[in-house]
DNA sequence: TGTACATCAGTGAACGCGCGTTCACTGATGTAC
DNA sequence: TGTACATCAGTGAACGCGCGTTCACTGATGTAC
Protein backbone atom coordinates (compact mmCIF):
# COMPACT_ATOMS: atom_id res chain seq x y z
CA UNK A 1 0.00 0.00 0.00
CA UNK A 2 1.19 3.38 -0.84
CA UNK A 3 0.90 6.06 1.49
CA UNK A 4 0.46 9.47 0.87
CA UNK A 5 3.16 11.88 1.18
CA UNK A 6 3.28 13.58 4.36
CA UNK A 7 4.07 17.66 4.97
CA UNK A 8 8.01 16.58 5.00
CA UNK A 9 7.74 14.89 1.64
CA UNK A 10 5.81 17.41 0.29
CA UNK A 11 8.40 20.46 1.10
CA UNK A 12 11.42 18.20 0.16
CA UNK A 13 9.76 17.65 -3.46
CA UNK A 14 9.28 21.48 -3.32
CA UNK A 15 12.67 22.26 -2.53
CA UNK A 16 13.52 20.14 -5.25
CA UNK A 17 11.32 21.32 -7.70
CA UNK A 18 12.82 25.25 -6.57
CA UNK A 19 16.59 23.80 -7.28
CA UNK A 20 15.69 22.23 -11.25
CA UNK A 21 13.57 25.46 -11.77
CA UNK A 22 16.63 27.60 -10.43
CA UNK A 23 19.05 25.93 -12.61
CA UNK A 24 16.60 26.62 -15.61
CA UNK A 25 16.32 29.87 -15.00
CA UNK A 26 19.85 30.72 -14.46
CA UNK A 27 20.58 28.69 -17.51
CA UNK A 28 18.00 30.97 -19.89
CA UNK A 29 20.90 33.79 -19.26
CA UNK A 30 23.68 33.43 -20.65
CA UNK A 31 25.23 30.29 -18.92
CA UNK A 32 26.10 27.34 -19.95
CA UNK A 33 25.52 24.78 -17.40
CA UNK A 34 28.95 23.64 -17.17
CA UNK A 35 29.72 27.30 -16.41
CA UNK A 36 26.68 26.86 -13.47
CA UNK A 37 27.87 26.60 -9.45
CA UNK A 38 26.30 24.72 -6.88
CA UNK A 39 25.75 27.78 -5.06
CA UNK A 40 24.62 29.94 -7.43
CA UNK A 41 22.00 27.38 -7.98
CA UNK A 42 21.18 27.00 -4.13
CA UNK A 43 21.11 30.59 -3.76
CA UNK A 44 19.14 31.22 -7.09
CA UNK A 45 16.62 28.47 -5.13
CA UNK A 46 16.67 30.06 -1.40
CA UNK A 47 18.75 27.27 0.18
CA UNK A 48 21.68 26.70 1.89
CA UNK A 49 24.48 25.28 -0.23
CA UNK A 50 24.50 22.19 1.68
CA UNK A 51 20.97 21.47 1.42
CA UNK A 52 21.52 20.63 -2.48
CA UNK A 53 22.93 17.51 -1.36
CA UNK A 54 19.73 15.92 -0.27
CA UNK A 55 18.76 16.09 -3.35
CA UNK A 56 21.16 15.37 -5.97
CA UNK A 57 24.62 14.32 -5.49
CA UNK A 58 26.19 16.62 -7.66
CA UNK A 59 25.53 19.12 -10.55
CA UNK A 60 25.51 16.19 -13.24
CA UNK A 61 22.13 14.57 -11.49
CA UNK A 62 20.60 17.70 -11.60
CA UNK A 63 21.27 18.10 -15.23
CA UNK A 64 20.10 14.36 -15.86
CA UNK A 65 16.60 15.14 -14.08
CA UNK A 66 16.35 18.60 -16.43
CA UNK A 67 17.14 16.51 -19.19
CA UNK A 68 13.83 14.35 -18.34
CA UNK A 69 11.84 16.55 -17.12
CA UNK A 70 12.60 18.22 -20.78
CA UNK A 71 11.43 15.23 -22.92
CA UNK A 72 8.72 13.96 -20.85
CA UNK A 73 6.80 17.32 -21.77
CA UNK A 74 7.81 16.84 -25.39
CA UNK A 75 7.11 13.20 -25.65
CA UNK A 76 3.09 14.32 -23.84
CA UNK A 77 3.03 16.76 -26.71
CA UNK A 78 3.93 13.77 -29.46
CA UNK A 79 1.25 11.45 -28.10
CA UNK A 80 -1.13 14.51 -28.44
CA UNK A 81 -0.13 14.86 -31.65
CA UNK A 82 0.11 11.15 -33.08
CA UNK A 83 -3.90 10.69 -31.45
CA UNK A 84 -5.04 13.21 -33.46
CA UNK A 85 -6.61 13.26 -37.31
CA UNK A 86 -4.47 13.36 -41.07
CA UNK A 87 -5.86 15.58 -42.76
CA UNK A 88 -2.82 14.81 -45.01
CA UNK A 89 -2.96 18.29 -46.70
CA UNK A 90 -3.05 20.78 -43.55
CA UNK A 91 -0.78 17.70 -41.49
CA UNK A 92 2.39 20.33 -42.47
CA UNK A 93 0.75 23.28 -41.51
CA UNK A 94 -0.98 22.21 -37.90
CA UNK A 95 1.85 20.38 -36.50
CA UNK A 96 4.64 23.34 -37.16
CA UNK A 97 1.85 25.59 -35.65
CA UNK A 98 1.89 22.87 -32.38
CA UNK A 99 5.66 22.64 -32.27
CA UNK A 100 6.45 26.26 -32.36
CA UNK A 101 3.77 26.77 -29.64
CA UNK A 102 4.95 24.19 -27.45
CA UNK A 103 8.55 25.17 -28.38
CA UNK A 104 7.62 28.63 -26.91
CA UNK A 105 5.98 27.42 -24.21
CA UNK A 106 8.79 25.52 -23.11
CA UNK A 107 11.85 27.83 -24.48
CA UNK A 108 14.23 27.10 -21.12
CA UNK A 109 13.90 23.34 -21.27
CA UNK A 110 14.61 23.52 -25.28
CA UNK A 111 16.96 26.13 -24.63
CA UNK A 112 18.64 23.87 -22.26
CA UNK A 113 18.92 20.94 -24.47
CA UNK A 114 19.26 22.62 -27.62
CA UNK A 115 22.88 23.89 -25.46
CA UNK A 116 23.76 21.02 -23.44
CA UNK A 117 23.27 18.96 -26.73
CA UNK A 118 26.63 19.24 -27.93
CA UNK A 119 27.82 20.65 -24.75
CA UNK A 120 30.56 20.11 -22.17
CA UNK A 121 29.12 17.38 -19.78
CA UNK A 122 29.38 14.05 -21.40
CA UNK A 123 26.68 12.25 -19.10
CA UNK A 124 24.23 15.12 -20.00
CA UNK A 125 25.36 14.63 -23.51
CA UNK A 126 24.61 11.19 -24.01
CA UNK A 127 21.20 11.38 -22.33
CA UNK A 128 20.13 14.21 -24.81
CA UNK A 129 21.76 12.34 -27.76
CA UNK A 130 20.13 8.77 -26.91
CA UNK A 131 16.70 10.61 -26.35
CA UNK A 132 16.38 12.23 -29.64
CA UNK A 133 18.06 8.80 -31.09
CA UNK A 134 14.71 7.68 -29.68
CA UNK A 135 12.31 10.19 -30.70
CA UNK A 136 13.82 9.72 -34.33
CA UNK A 137 12.69 6.11 -34.03
CA UNK A 138 9.12 6.67 -33.46
CA UNK A 139 9.19 9.38 -35.66
CA UNK A 140 10.49 6.75 -38.06
CA UNK A 141 7.78 4.47 -37.14
CA UNK A 142 4.49 6.77 -37.69
CA UNK A 143 5.86 7.93 -40.98
CA UNK A 144 5.91 4.19 -41.95
CA UNK A 145 2.45 4.08 -41.22
CA UNK A 146 1.65 6.65 -43.97
CA UNK A 147 0.32 4.79 -47.12
CA UNK A 148 2.47 6.07 -49.22
CA UNK A 149 5.73 5.40 -47.20
CA UNK A 150 4.81 1.82 -45.97
CA UNK A 151 6.76 -0.40 -48.55
CA UNK A 152 9.58 1.92 -47.32
CA UNK A 153 12.73 0.08 -45.73
CA UNK A 154 13.36 0.88 -42.29
CA UNK A 155 16.29 2.05 -42.68
CA UNK A 156 14.84 4.60 -45.44
CA UNK A 157 12.58 6.24 -43.04
CA UNK A 158 14.97 6.13 -40.15
CA UNK A 159 17.11 8.36 -42.76
CA UNK A 160 14.10 10.24 -43.67
CA UNK A 161 12.94 10.52 -39.96
CA UNK A 162 16.56 12.23 -39.35
CA UNK A 163 16.18 14.73 -42.26
CA UNK A 164 13.31 16.03 -40.46
CA UNK A 165 14.63 15.88 -36.97
CA UNK A 166 17.54 18.18 -37.50
CA UNK A 167 15.34 20.49 -39.71
CA UNK A 168 13.31 20.41 -36.09
CA UNK A 169 15.92 20.75 -33.97
CA UNK A 170 17.79 23.75 -36.59
CA UNK A 171 14.40 25.80 -35.93
CA UNK A 172 14.19 25.51 -32.39
CA UNK A 173 17.21 27.87 -32.69
CA UNK A 174 15.63 30.18 -34.88
CA UNK A 175 12.31 29.72 -32.62
CA UNK A 176 14.24 30.68 -29.60
CA UNK A 177 15.83 33.84 -30.93
CA UNK A 178 12.13 35.20 -31.70
CA UNK A 179 11.85 38.78 -30.20
CA UNK A 180 8.31 38.42 -27.85
CA UNK A 181 6.60 41.05 -29.53
CA UNK A 182 7.00 40.67 -33.23
CA UNK A 183 4.57 37.65 -34.32
CA UNK A 184 5.57 38.59 -37.91
CA UNK A 185 8.75 37.27 -36.86
CA UNK A 186 7.76 34.19 -36.03
CA UNK A 187 5.18 33.93 -39.12
CA UNK A 188 8.02 34.24 -41.54
CA UNK A 189 10.03 31.40 -39.55
CA UNK A 190 7.08 29.47 -39.39
CA UNK A 191 6.37 29.60 -43.22
CA UNK A 192 10.34 29.12 -44.39
CA UNK A 193 9.99 25.69 -41.85
CA UNK A 194 6.77 24.72 -43.52
CA UNK A 195 8.46 24.88 -46.82
CA UNK A 196 11.39 22.92 -45.95
CA UNK A 197 9.58 20.02 -44.34
CA UNK A 198 6.55 20.29 -47.48
CA UNK A 199 10.35 19.86 -49.70
CA UNK A 200 11.03 16.95 -47.52
CA UNK A 201 7.64 14.99 -48.40
CA UNK A 202 7.68 16.15 -51.98
CA UNK A 203 11.45 14.10 -52.34
CA UNK A 204 10.06 11.11 -50.42
CA UNK A 205 6.98 11.29 -52.79
CA UNK A 206 10.06 10.20 -55.77
CA UNK A 207 12.24 8.35 -53.48
CA UNK A 208 13.45 5.12 -54.78
CA UNK A 209 15.15 2.86 -52.67
CA UNK A 210 18.88 2.34 -53.22
CA UNK A 211 19.80 -0.56 -52.95
CA UNK B 1 56.04 50.07 -47.24
CA UNK B 2 55.45 46.89 -45.24
CA UNK B 3 59.04 45.65 -43.00
CA UNK B 4 59.11 41.67 -42.55
CA UNK B 5 58.23 41.21 -39.07
CA UNK B 6 61.62 40.57 -36.83
CA UNK B 7 62.11 37.97 -34.31
CA UNK B 8 59.95 39.59 -31.86
CA UNK B 9 56.85 39.83 -33.64
CA UNK B 10 57.67 35.74 -34.94
CA UNK B 11 57.74 34.76 -31.56
CA UNK B 12 55.05 36.68 -31.05
CA UNK B 13 52.68 34.75 -33.14
CA UNK B 14 54.13 31.78 -32.24
CA UNK B 15 52.94 32.30 -28.15
CA UNK B 16 49.41 34.00 -29.62
CA UNK B 17 48.85 30.60 -32.25
CA UNK B 18 49.96 28.64 -29.15
CA UNK B 19 47.33 30.34 -26.88
CA UNK B 20 44.59 29.08 -29.41
CA UNK B 21 45.81 25.63 -29.97
CA UNK B 22 46.02 25.10 -26.19
CA UNK B 23 42.32 26.60 -26.65
CA UNK B 24 41.40 24.30 -28.95
CA UNK B 25 43.25 21.02 -27.22
CA UNK B 26 41.66 21.45 -23.92
CA UNK B 27 38.06 22.29 -25.72
CA UNK B 28 38.06 18.90 -27.73
CA UNK B 29 38.32 17.14 -24.31
CA UNK B 30 34.66 17.56 -21.81
CA UNK B 31 35.25 21.09 -21.46
CA UNK B 32 32.94 23.73 -22.78
CA UNK B 33 34.27 27.04 -23.51
CA UNK B 34 32.21 28.92 -20.61
CA UNK B 35 34.15 26.61 -18.26
CA UNK B 36 37.83 27.01 -19.83
CA UNK B 37 39.78 29.10 -17.23
CA UNK B 38 42.52 31.64 -18.77
CA UNK B 39 45.05 30.08 -16.64
CA UNK B 40 44.16 26.44 -17.63
CA UNK B 41 44.88 28.20 -21.40
CA UNK B 42 48.41 29.75 -20.51
CA UNK B 43 49.18 26.22 -18.34
CA UNK B 44 48.23 24.56 -21.63
CA UNK B 45 50.55 26.82 -23.56
CA UNK B 46 53.72 27.09 -21.26
CA UNK B 47 53.41 30.62 -20.47
CA UNK B 48 52.66 32.23 -17.80
CA UNK B 49 48.89 33.79 -16.96
CA UNK B 50 49.83 37.23 -16.99
CA UNK B 51 51.31 36.75 -20.94
CA UNK B 52 47.58 36.26 -22.12
CA UNK B 53 46.99 39.92 -22.00
CA UNK B 54 49.71 40.67 -24.25
CA UNK B 55 47.31 39.00 -27.04
CA UNK B 56 43.74 38.54 -25.87
CA UNK B 57 41.66 41.24 -23.77
CA UNK B 58 40.08 38.59 -22.11
CA UNK B 59 38.30 35.13 -23.37
CA UNK B 60 35.97 36.29 -24.90
CA UNK B 61 38.27 38.02 -27.36
CA UNK B 62 40.46 34.82 -27.39
CA UNK B 63 36.82 32.81 -28.58
CA UNK B 64 36.49 34.99 -31.16
CA UNK B 65 39.81 34.31 -32.66
CA UNK B 66 38.95 30.79 -32.96
CA UNK B 67 35.90 31.64 -34.20
CA UNK B 68 37.69 33.56 -37.35
CA UNK B 69 39.90 30.45 -38.10
CA UNK B 70 37.57 27.78 -38.34
CA UNK B 71 35.35 29.52 -40.89
CA UNK B 72 38.40 30.50 -42.50
CA UNK B 73 39.63 27.21 -43.22
CA UNK B 74 35.77 26.35 -44.33
CA UNK B 75 35.59 28.78 -46.58
CA UNK B 76 38.95 27.64 -48.09
CA UNK B 77 37.45 24.48 -48.64
CA UNK B 78 34.42 25.94 -50.34
CA UNK B 79 35.80 28.09 -52.73
CA UNK B 80 38.02 25.16 -53.88
CA UNK B 81 34.72 22.99 -53.80
CA UNK B 82 33.00 25.95 -56.30
CA UNK B 83 35.65 25.89 -58.41
CA UNK B 84 35.17 22.77 -59.21
CA UNK B 85 33.59 20.72 -62.62
CA UNK B 86 29.87 19.80 -61.97
CA UNK B 87 29.18 16.37 -62.63
CA UNK B 88 25.51 16.70 -61.28
CA UNK B 89 25.25 13.12 -60.79
CA UNK B 90 28.61 12.63 -58.60
CA UNK B 91 28.22 15.98 -57.43
CA UNK B 92 26.31 15.08 -54.05
CA UNK B 93 28.85 11.90 -53.67
CA UNK B 94 31.75 13.40 -53.84
CA UNK B 95 30.96 16.49 -51.91
CA UNK B 96 30.05 14.68 -48.79
CA UNK B 97 33.23 12.84 -49.15
CA UNK B 98 34.92 16.01 -48.99
CA UNK B 99 32.83 18.07 -46.51
CA UNK B 100 33.42 14.66 -44.20
CA UNK B 101 37.12 14.74 -44.75
CA UNK B 102 37.43 18.39 -44.28
CA UNK B 103 35.03 17.75 -40.86
CA UNK B 104 37.52 14.81 -39.71
CA UNK B 105 40.60 16.91 -40.13
CA UNK B 106 39.72 19.76 -38.34
CA UNK B 107 37.73 17.98 -35.76
CA UNK B 108 38.30 20.25 -32.95
CA UNK B 109 37.76 23.60 -35.27
CA UNK B 110 34.08 22.22 -35.63
CA UNK B 111 33.97 20.76 -32.05
CA UNK B 112 34.33 23.99 -30.82
CA UNK B 113 31.84 25.56 -33.26
CA UNK B 114 28.89 23.04 -32.75
CA UNK B 115 29.24 23.67 -28.85
CA UNK B 116 29.54 27.29 -29.24
CA UNK B 117 26.59 27.99 -31.45
CA UNK B 118 24.19 27.47 -29.06
CA UNK B 119 26.66 27.57 -25.96
CA UNK B 120 26.93 30.67 -23.34
CA UNK B 121 28.82 33.31 -24.44
CA UNK B 122 26.74 35.30 -26.40
CA UNK B 123 29.61 37.21 -28.23
CA UNK B 124 31.00 34.14 -29.64
CA UNK B 125 27.30 32.95 -30.30
CA UNK B 126 26.43 35.50 -32.33
CA UNK B 127 29.47 35.47 -34.42
CA UNK B 128 29.04 31.94 -35.41
CA UNK B 129 25.38 32.15 -36.20
CA UNK B 130 26.34 35.59 -38.34
CA UNK B 131 28.87 33.01 -40.21
CA UNK B 132 26.41 30.31 -41.05
CA UNK B 133 24.11 32.40 -41.96
CA UNK B 134 26.63 33.98 -44.69
CA UNK B 135 27.52 30.12 -45.56
CA UNK B 136 24.29 30.25 -46.11
CA UNK B 137 23.30 32.68 -48.31
CA UNK B 138 26.63 32.03 -50.37
CA UNK B 139 25.32 28.79 -51.08
CA UNK B 140 21.93 30.25 -52.05
CA UNK B 141 23.83 31.70 -54.76
CA UNK B 142 25.27 28.65 -55.95
CA UNK B 143 22.23 26.65 -55.87
CA UNK B 144 20.79 29.57 -58.12
CA UNK B 145 23.23 28.80 -60.39
CA UNK B 146 21.98 25.70 -61.19
CA UNK B 147 19.79 25.33 -64.35
CA UNK B 148 16.90 23.66 -62.61
CA UNK B 149 16.98 26.27 -59.73
CA UNK B 150 18.03 30.05 -61.45
CA UNK B 151 14.37 30.26 -61.84
CA UNK B 152 13.77 29.98 -58.38
CA UNK B 153 12.68 32.96 -56.17
CA UNK B 154 15.91 33.83 -53.73
CA UNK B 155 13.52 33.33 -50.61
CA UNK B 156 13.00 29.57 -51.58
CA UNK B 157 16.40 29.57 -52.75
CA UNK B 158 17.41 30.60 -49.25
CA UNK B 159 14.74 28.19 -47.67
CA UNK B 160 16.31 25.03 -49.67
CA UNK B 161 20.29 26.27 -48.61
CA UNK B 162 18.81 26.24 -45.11
CA UNK B 163 17.64 22.73 -45.05
CA UNK B 164 20.63 21.50 -46.88
CA UNK B 165 23.13 23.64 -44.16
CA UNK B 166 20.93 22.47 -40.94
CA UNK B 167 21.55 18.62 -42.72
CA UNK B 168 24.93 19.30 -43.18
CA UNK B 169 25.41 20.68 -39.31
CA UNK B 170 23.61 17.86 -38.12
CA UNK B 171 25.76 15.68 -39.82
CA UNK B 172 28.93 17.24 -37.93
CA UNK B 173 27.67 16.04 -34.28
CA UNK B 174 27.83 12.76 -36.34
CA UNK B 175 31.10 13.00 -37.67
CA UNK B 176 33.00 13.89 -34.59
CA UNK B 177 31.01 10.68 -33.01
CA UNK B 178 32.96 8.58 -35.28
CA UNK B 179 35.45 6.32 -33.52
CA UNK B 180 38.69 6.46 -35.41
CA UNK B 181 39.20 2.77 -36.02
CA UNK B 182 35.95 1.53 -37.79
CA UNK B 183 35.51 2.99 -41.50
CA UNK B 184 32.86 0.94 -41.61
CA UNK B 185 30.94 3.59 -39.47
CA UNK B 186 32.16 6.49 -41.44
CA UNK B 187 30.87 4.78 -44.63
CA UNK B 188 27.12 4.08 -43.33
CA UNK B 189 26.73 8.21 -41.72
CA UNK B 190 28.17 8.99 -44.96
CA UNK B 191 25.32 7.04 -47.17
CA UNK B 192 22.95 8.28 -44.82
CA UNK B 193 23.95 12.05 -45.45
CA UNK B 194 23.82 11.17 -49.28
CA UNK B 195 20.58 9.60 -48.93
CA UNK B 196 19.07 13.29 -47.35
CA UNK B 197 21.01 15.44 -49.29
CA UNK B 198 19.42 13.47 -52.98
CA UNK B 199 15.97 13.29 -51.08
CA UNK B 200 16.36 17.24 -50.81
CA UNK B 201 17.13 17.57 -54.20
CA UNK B 202 14.10 15.04 -55.50
CA UNK B 203 11.94 17.45 -53.82
CA UNK B 204 13.46 20.27 -55.36
CA UNK B 205 12.81 18.90 -58.91
CA UNK B 206 8.71 18.80 -57.90
CA UNK B 207 9.30 22.45 -56.13
CA UNK B 208 6.47 24.92 -57.47
CA UNK B 209 6.78 28.68 -55.97
CA UNK B 210 3.84 28.86 -53.33
CA UNK B 211 2.89 32.30 -53.52
C1' DT C 1 -5.06 10.30 22.69
C1' DG C 2 -0.41 11.26 24.83
C1' DT C 3 4.41 10.54 25.33
C1' DA C 4 9.14 9.45 24.19
C1' DC C 5 12.32 8.65 20.75
C1' DA C 6 13.95 8.49 15.70
C1' DT C 7 14.38 10.58 11.34
C1' DC C 8 16.06 13.85 8.31
C1' DA C 9 15.49 18.52 5.43
C1' DG C 10 17.68 22.39 5.94
C1' DT C 11 21.40 25.45 8.65
C1' DG C 12 25.81 27.85 9.32
C1' DA C 13 30.75 27.84 10.06
C1' DA C 14 34.87 26.37 8.18
C1' DC C 15 38.41 24.45 4.95
C1' DG C 16 41.60 24.57 1.10
C1' DC C 17 41.76 25.70 -3.87
C1' DG C 18 41.90 27.80 -8.46
C1' DC C 19 40.37 31.78 -10.33
C1' DG C 20 41.08 36.77 -12.91
C1' DT C 21 43.60 40.68 -12.48
C1' DT C 22 47.22 44.24 -10.56
C1' DC C 23 51.81 45.43 -10.35
C1' DA C 24 56.74 46.13 -10.64
C1' DC C 25 60.23 43.58 -12.94
C1' DT C 26 63.74 41.58 -16.56
C1' DG C 27 66.18 41.06 -20.49
C1' DA C 28 66.09 40.35 -25.44
C1' DT C 29 64.95 42.97 -29.56
C1' DG C 30 64.47 47.36 -32.03
C1' DT C 31 65.89 52.16 -33.18
C1' DA C 32 68.44 56.52 -33.57
C1' DC C 33 72.66 58.55 -34.15
C1' DT D 1 79.86 49.41 -37.44
C1' DG D 2 79.26 50.68 -32.38
C1' DT D 3 76.85 52.74 -28.64
C1' DA D 4 73.08 54.38 -25.77
C1' DC D 5 68.40 54.39 -25.03
C1' DA D 6 63.41 52.73 -25.89
C1' DT D 7 60.22 49.14 -26.45
C1' DC D 8 57.65 45.40 -24.92
C1' DA D 9 56.79 39.97 -24.55
C1' DG D 10 56.96 37.34 -20.88
C1' DT D 11 57.86 36.78 -15.47
C1' DG D 12 56.59 36.08 -10.61
C1' DA D 13 54.48 37.62 -6.38
C1' DA D 14 50.36 39.08 -4.49
C1' DC D 15 45.35 40.22 -3.81
C1' DG D 16 40.56 39.25 -2.82
C1' DC D 17 36.77 36.15 -4.25
C1' DG D 18 33.53 32.36 -5.13
C1' DC D 19 33.85 27.73 -5.40
C1' DG D 20 32.60 22.43 -3.73
C1' DT D 21 32.55 19.86 0.16
C1' DT D 22 32.99 18.52 5.40
C1' DC D 23 30.94 18.70 9.68
C1' DA D 24 28.20 19.17 13.81
C1' DC D 25 23.80 21.26 14.55
C1' DT D 26 18.51 22.28 14.96
C1' DG D 27 13.91 21.62 15.07
C1' DA D 28 9.80 20.08 12.65
C1' DT D 29 7.77 15.74 11.17
C1' DG D 30 7.11 10.74 11.68
C1' DT D 31 6.60 6.41 14.37
C1' DA D 32 5.97 3.09 18.16
C1' DC D 33 3.73 2.08 22.17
Amino acid sequence: MVRPPGPREEKKQKTRQALLDAALTLLAGEQSFASLSLREVTREAGVVPTAFYRHFRDMDELGLALVDESFHALRQMMRAARSGTLPTEQLVHRSVATFVTHVRANDRHFQFLLRERAGGRSAIRNAIRTEIRLFISELATDLGRFPALNAWRTEDLRMMAGLVVSTLVNAVLDILDLPAGRPEDAQEMMTVLESQLRLILLGASLWKRGD
